[in-house]
This record gives structure tokens, sequence and C-alpha cells, in this order.
DNA sequence: GTGAAAGCGCTAACAG
DNA sequence: CTGTTAGCGCTTTCAC
């Protein structure tokens, strides 16, 4: 049989109640007895039961992060993993839920899924954190969440994210400064935020610099590698062709420099690429993509930090749970000056 | 207030324990009264509580899946994504452990955490399959588990695994097809069984092709791009080079091509490259690699009904809790006939 | 087939 | 500072 807070309390001669104190490191217990108590913890062995403790008490110890993507990106592995090992370190457990908003009832499953655990609180990634009638819900059911990059309502819940329009601007910053002056732009998926937001910071860099931006230099996205080499081959197939060309990540980035390999153009000799994420790919591809580094594990971290913190519950809305973390440009073997 | 089964059994006029049996689908209950209750269980929206139902039962609902993978690479996400979308069908929750194999306690680390959680099976990733010292810890406690791809030892506990020498054996065969003799070949990491499987492939193939394997043709590997950067370099680099490049992982495929982009080598006209995995990053590369699909998610989720079948904790050696699935060669466009 | 009573292991609230 | 008393919400006996 396993050892139970009472076989501790037995063995070290005192009150169950003072055990569990020790176990969570409350006040109020005599350093001696605290003392006695932890050697026949480890004694025993002693693991106290996250069931009957969730049962006891309001806490569950479980904090759940929520995903939306079809594609299992780098973007939402390195989310996940950042989560799951802060979430150790705190001693919580991290329940990851994988969501198909493409299916019908996705809401109620979910809702369903996570009533019977009663989670102390959740992360919502994009494109999930933008979904209004989500939030309703779980505010219904009062549970806590913090969203990474929800782009929009931020005064609503703890908010983690970077400075996305300001990233976007110093990447198409450094393309000016190579000497670009013809910059293709690939955009997002329209679901998430960062989409416009990486747009922005674009084009107010163009404007900036007083360049005119032609809207062919524009075309849509998805965040996959195949709308990559779609972009990249409307791009680079037109007579005038940019000589650098901005995608919203880097899996497009790879998917335009695919183009380019196959059009018998060379990178970033005759075209220059950026990336946006530094996920794991922009590592993988030669040459090395170009990019804004977004600290994704850190994002979650501070998430998971922001869920804990006690004072999170009253004050949502609080500046200290609105956390910007830095970007970082990252240059590597894709981008160079213009032919001239 | 939550709803609980009191309130559930009060409007609908039963006891509580009907309404258990009711909720776990026992025997022995009316029809009549069964729809009476689910009606009301509807109404009134009620959720059982995990954490008293695990308190009171044996049964948690939980599972756990151990993870040692410091790349967190497509591999890792995969298995990952394929055990949380069958648990969550089969009304289960995952908890990942995320384990570095490489910090002293590891071990310890782990049998705490989930001895709190009292988790009703693990699923063992490589390398951590293959730890004995792990594998006697959850025996001691009586944890089932699953191991993926160990290699060794298969009479332990259940098993998921493809037939790795056969589908090296058969992506060398297909090299050998399209006219080419001189193959060189990265290893993977020797802590992971599939390492000298699919070496064992390789060369049995060679073998059969009455094919001599130059000692310098095989290089060592750890699945990480920068080592196929640098195998790539070492097996190209020479006079006389290979005319194909087998790597056993994709990671290390992409790097053999980076290597021969960097030495003006191109692919697959003066070398034809083949990786292993079919990961997320053989299909952003260009060219996309030729490689072996390995059903990550469908292997995990393999796993995850081995454990949940009540049989399995009787007969964890039954044959039937060995599962063998399917692999694939996946021809993409980094392979083609030697140049002549 | 159905229900009553007795916990599962822990913590909250209150005494002392 | 420490102990006592009640549950948390469910399932398990074991009656009926």
């Amino acid at each position: 049989m396993t050892v139970t807070i009472k076989d501790v309390a037995e063995k070290a001669g005192v009150s169950t109640k003072t055990v569990s104190r020790v176990m969570n490191g409350e006040a109020h217990v005599r350093p001696e007895l605290r003392d006695t108590v932890m050697r026949v913890v480890e004694e025993l062995g002693y693991r106290p039961n996250a069931f009957a403790r969730s049962l006891s008490s309001a806490r569950s110890y479980l904090l759940g992060m929520f995903l939306d993507d079809p594609a299992w990106s780098g973007y939402a592995a390195g989310m996940q993993r950042g989560a799951l090992i802060r979430s150790r370190q705190r001693h919580y457990h991290l329940v990851v839920e994988p969501v198909d908003s493409r299916i019908e009832g996705w809401e109620i499953d979910l809702m369903h899924g996570i009533a019977s655990l009663r989670l102390d609180g959740a992360i919502l990634t994009p494109p999930l954190c933008r979904m209004v009638s989500l939030l309703e819900r779980l505010e219904a059911i009062k549970l806590p969440y913090v969203r990474i990059s929800p782009g929009e309502d931020e005064g609503r819940s703890g908010v983690v994210d970077i400075d996305e329009e300001g990233a976007a601007f110093a990447m198409t910053d450094y393309l000016l400064q190579l000497g670009h002056r013809d910059i293709g732009f690939i955009e997002g998926i329209p679901s998430h935020a960062a989409t416009p937001k990486r747009r922005a910071g674009f084009l107010s860099a163009m404007h900036r610099a007083g360049l005119p931006v032609d809207a062919a230099n524009i075309v849509p996205g998805d965040f996959t590698f195949r709308a990559g080499i779609e972009g990249g081959e409307a791009l680079l197939g037109r007579s005038k062709r940019p000589t650098a060309i901005f995608a919203s990540n880097d899996d497009m980035a790879l998917g335009v420099s695919a183009a380019a390999a196959k059009l018998g153009i060379s990178v970033p000799g005759d075209v220059s690429i950026a990336g946006f994420d530094d996920g794991p790919t922009a590592r993988v591809a030669w040459p090395p993509i170009t990019t804004i580094r977004q600290p994704v594990g850190d994002m979650a971290a501070a998430a998971v930090d922001i869920l804990i913190d006690p004072a999170y519950r009253e004050a949502p809305a609080d500046r200290r749970f609105h956390q910007q973390l830095p970007y970082e440009l990252i240059v590597r073997g894709s981008t160079a000056p213009p032919a001239s």
C-alpha cells in the first residue's frame, strides 16, 4: 500500500494537519518539528496524493494549454515545451488540450474536458486567444486564463506577447539598410493577430523610408511552406522581381527559398529572404534564414508564472500581468545587399 | 457551485450510486432509469469530478508520456500529438513529462512527479525506453508502461515500433535500384535502438547486392542538422565521393543537403540524399527529401490503446501488445539515378 | 436492479 | 504553534 499522510503523522508523532502544513510550506511550524516530519517523509518516501489534495482544497495544481494548430508547427511545439518545463519547476502539471476549431462543437468538447479536471488556469495560444466565445465561457466558469499574443482587447486578461509590429519594422529596416528598395512581403494567416501587425510593421518601415509599396508586392499566405512556395513563385516570377522577400514566418521563408531554387534564382545573391519566429526549421535550411527570434519558450513560461501568481485571480488586468518580451533580429545567410 | 452527483441523484429521484453506475456505463440499470438519469445529467450539465473519482477508485484516467529529447525534434512532437489526440478520444488525459537524462537525479524527479499523480500508465519513448533502471522503478510501483521502439528485451512490456532494419534495407535497395553503388551512410545517436538497426539494414542491402562498404563511407551522427552538415562534408569532401548518401534521419539529411549546397554539389544531380522519419522538416526542404515515413502519431496512439486495454495489466507480454506498424518509402526530389 | 453507509487522502475551519 | 472535526465528490462494499 502507498504511504499516506496518516502514516507519516503517526510515525512522526504529530497530527496529520501538521504534516500537511509542512508539506505545503506553511508558516507556524516549529523548525524542529518540521525537520522531524521531513525526515519521516524521506524515510517513508511519502508523496501527497494529488487527487486528495485537489479534492479538499480549491487548487488542482493543473494548468491547461489549449492549442489549435493543425500543422503542429515548431511554434506550437516550442510553446508547449516552454510551458511544460516551467510547470514542472513550479510543481504544477500541464495538461495540453489539442483543439481543432474547424470541427463543429469543439468548444463544448473542450469545456467538457476541462470541467472534470478543475484546472487552476489555462494558457490560450493563437488563434484561440481571439475567440471571444471561448473567453466568455472561461470567464463564466471563472477559470483564469492568460493569452499569448492576442493582439487586441488586452485589458481582458493577462497577456504575453512581443512587439510584432516593431519586430517587423526592424526586419524591414534591416533589409532597407542593406540597400534593398523593392521588397516583397508574404502575409500570415488572417486568424492570427500577428498577421496585420507584421504587415503594419513592414509598411511603416517602407513608408518611413519614403518608398512606395506596390500592391503586387504583398501576397497572402497562411504560415505554411506551401504558401511560401506559391507566394515566392508569384513574387519571383514577375518580370521585375523584388530583390528581397520578407515572409511572415520561417516556414514560408523556406518556401520562398524553395521557389527560388526551382526558378534558378540564387539566395542571397539574386534575392534576399527573411522569415519570422526563428523556429526549428529556420536553422535547418540552406542558406539558413535571417529571421526574428521570438522567445516562444520564455513566453509560455511567463504565462505559467502569471497563472500561478495568487494575485492574478484578483487583478487580471494589472499591468504586471501584461508582459512584452524582447525579440531579436537574427542575421543569417539568406540576406545580403542586392546585386548592383 | 458546481453540479455534483448528489444534485443529479436528487433531481432524478435515484441514489447517487445509480448515477455513478450510469456515468460509468455499468450494467444492471433499467434502461428507463438510465435515460432519466442521462436527461438530468444533460439538463444540469453535470461533469463528474475527476479527482473525486480517482480518489475513490483505483483509476486516474491519466496517462504519462515521458520524453527525453533535448532537441525537441519533430519526432517527439509528432509522438506527443498522436498520444494527445488518442487520449482525448478515449476520455483520458495525457500528462507529458519532459525529462533531461543528462541531469543528475532525473529519475527520482520523474518518479516524484508521477507518484503524486497515480498515473494509469506511461508511454516511454526513445531513448528512455532502454533505461533499465527506469523500467525497474516503474515495475516496482506497478505502473504499466508501453515502450516505443526499444529495440530489445521486447517481452518485457508492450511495444510499438516499426521494422527499422527492413525500412533501412528498403531505402538502400531503392538507391541501389536507381543505380547507385557507392553510398554513404550517416548514423544516428548511439543511445537509440534505431541506430544499429538502420545501419544493419543499410549494410545488409549492400551485402546482398554484393557491394563492399568502405569504412570511410559510414560516419557517425546524432540526429541533428549539424551532424548532417559535418557528416556530409566528410563524405562529400573526399576525392572519390559517394553518389548517394543515406542519413539516419531527416534533419541530418537536410544537413547533408546544406553541405552539398556549400560545396557547390547539386542535389540530386551530383549526389542523391535520403533521410528517415518523414518529419516536418523533410517537407520544407528543397529539394524535398526522399525518406521513410514512420507513422509516429499512429505509433503513439497504439501505445495509448494498449495502456488503456484492461487486459494489458494482466498479460503485458501478450503478443497482441507488441505492435509493429508499417513504414513507407516516400520518394521525393532529393534522389535520382547517378550521373553517368 | 437499487440504495445506504463507509471511506479514498487530504485540507479548511476552528479550537486550544 | 498544534490538534480536532468535518467534509471535498465519488466509488466501493454489502445489504435489500
